[in-house]
DNA sequence: CGGAATCCGACCCGATACTG
DNA sequence: CAGTATCGGGTCGGATTCCG
């Protein structure tokens, strides 16, 4: 049995990486280290309405993963940069292919919508 | 204040496209019908471990987004095909690009998280 | 076959409080 | 400033049952 990725079946590795773009906050992350690095609480003003506690986990997560790399400085108070790896600049880049698109066709997604909640079958 | 697409402010439009591509389900049902128009149970068949309830859902949202269309035969029993619309084929092949980042990458990926959880800081 | 409706547990996530 | 720990409500989603 060959190791093909199959995103189909559950539990497969490639699915795991699906699930993390999947996630809100992370792409949110993504989008924004890719134009600059940036402190724990600039990210959070950023993103508007992201918990601190999200904002901690997601940063972890992406870390783990090996997208985003933490650097810490012994300041007083202590000083913390998030920034995108290789890596995960080759990940936001496709990313930001998909907000192209959504920013593309949102008109056309929100007026089907309307044509659905009227009871209008399809285009 | 112009309308600018801001996928960092809460309850902006842009976001909610950004939501449903973050959905597991649907990004799977999305590569499916970009190969071909398919029936509810064979699509229940081909994803592994996804619930009918959670198909159906995900059928239904996007359908409402206009990314995919229903079409139903008075046959006995039902008969339900389920098929790309235009505007849902291009976002297929915008996720088609993620995917194939996922393929590539994953074996980086995992290499980072065994360092990471073994206490190693950074690449 | 293609769903809808109900029940119900799991976990996601925000709010809050505390730490170095 | 940059987090961690804990609690609790709300939602997600699976299992089951029933219908056209």
């Amino acid at each position: 049995m060959l190791h093909r990725p199959d995103p189909f079946n559950a539990r497969c590795p490639t699915r795991q990486v699906l699930d993390r773009i999947g996630d809100k906050w992370a792409v949110l992350v993504l989008i924004l280290l890719e134009q600059e690095t940036l402190r724990f609480n600039e990210l959070r003003r950023r993103i508007d309405s992201i918990s601190q506690k999200m904002l901690s986990q997601t940063l972890k997560s992406l870390e783990r993963d090996g997208l985003i790399s933490r650097r810490a400085f012994a300041t007083v108070p202590v000083t913390v940069e998030y920034a995108l790896t290789p890596l995960g600049r080759t990940l936001a880049g496709t990313v930001a292919a998909l907000t192209q698109w959504a920013e593309a066709h949102i008109g056309e997604v929100e007026e089907a919508q309307r044509r659905y909640d009227r009871g209008e079958v399809a285009a």
